[in-house]
DNA sequence: AAAAGCCCCTGGATGC
DNA sequence: TGCATCCAGGGGCTTT
């Protein structure tokens, strides 16, 4: 389900919310990906200070430490200041003064790690490779070029990768190679310093204008508040195979690549 | 160092 | 209706 998009529109639907929150109680349904890393009593009585975003990464700042929470596939959270009783996919309660934040994640590719700190080994275990964020200055075109050169496979997966530019999944990789003109079995390395020009431009127009549909709901996604985004309606190629291309005459092709569904216009990524 | 596979897990769609 | 098979938004880990 969620890439940069929606872990996007999660973290805004929820952060000022939960902001200034003193943690009351945890509950922890069946286990997620990885252990929870301390005892969840040990949380009762600290605050959520603030929500950030990093990758597919949310973190939530504590007054002593912080929690990193992934939704994997499947996850996605709700925050709401009461909650029913817990259903068969609801893994993870944080109880707050403010409100219960619920992760419910059917496949249980997700989790909820501990922190002491961001610069803990605990933490960068799972942030420390992680790539640029597309959205910010940081990720800027000469560099992104170079990472490209000294990569030889398919530029699709290049960017599922994440090691050179954070966010962008399944979804978004096939609809910026299909704004920027490029045919997803490139090699990165063979890629024009021009046509890195405009990747660059499409991964970010493609992200933020994602962001403000709210992300893509294919089957479950919604924000914090039950709301589901409207991103697959506009979608260019992603889920379209057999459907007639939106720009040109042709039709819409699915490969697979590295056990992930490709989709793209032969027409118009003829390169 | 980089690339390619392999899993983790559940549920929905499809086909016989 | 029942059962088998395939597929799904991710990504860390192991093997080439």
């Amino acid at each position: 389900m969620p890439e940069l998009p929606e872990v996007e529109v999660t973290r805004l639907s929820f952060a000022d919310r939960i902001a200034g929150a003193r943690i009351v109680s945890v509950r922890m349904g069946k286990p997620l990906r990885w252990p929870l890393g301390l005892d969840s009593g040990q949380l009762t009585g600290r605050t959520v200070v603030a929500v950030r975003r990093r990758g597919k990464y949310l973190l939530l700042d504590l007054d002593q430490g912080l929690l990193l929470l992934h939704l994997g596939m499947s996850g996605s959270l709700s925050f709401a200041e009461r909650q029913p009783s817990p259903g068969a996919h609801d893994h993870f309660d944080l109880v707050t003064s403010r409100g219960v934040l619920r992760l419910n994640d059917p496949r249980r590719f997700g989790a909820v790690v501990f922190a002491p700190e961001e610069q803990s080994q605990e933490a960068q275990k799972l942030l420390g490779r992680l790539g640029v964020e597309p959205l910010t200055e940081a990720f800027e075109i000469e560099a992104f070029h170079q990472g490209l050169r000294r990569r030889n496979a398919p530029i699709k997966q290049v960017l599922l990768a994440g090691d050179l530019v954070v966010g962008v999944g399944n979804i978004y990789a096939s609809e910026a190679l299909f704004l920027a003109g490029i045919r997803p079995t490139v090699r990165a390395s063979r890629i024009s310093r021009r046509r890195t020009e405009q990747l660059h431009a499409a991964v970010r127009q493609v992200l933020a204008r994602a962001v403000a549909q709210g992300g893509s709901t294919l089957r479950d996604f919604s924000n914090a508040h039950g709301e589901a985004g409207l991103f697959q309606l506009e979608a260019m190629v992603y889920d379209r195979a057999g459907q007639a291309c939106r720009v040109c005459t042709g039709t819409v092709k699915t490969i697979r690549q590295g056990q992930r569904a490709t989709y793209y216009c032969p027409n118009c990524q003829k390169s």
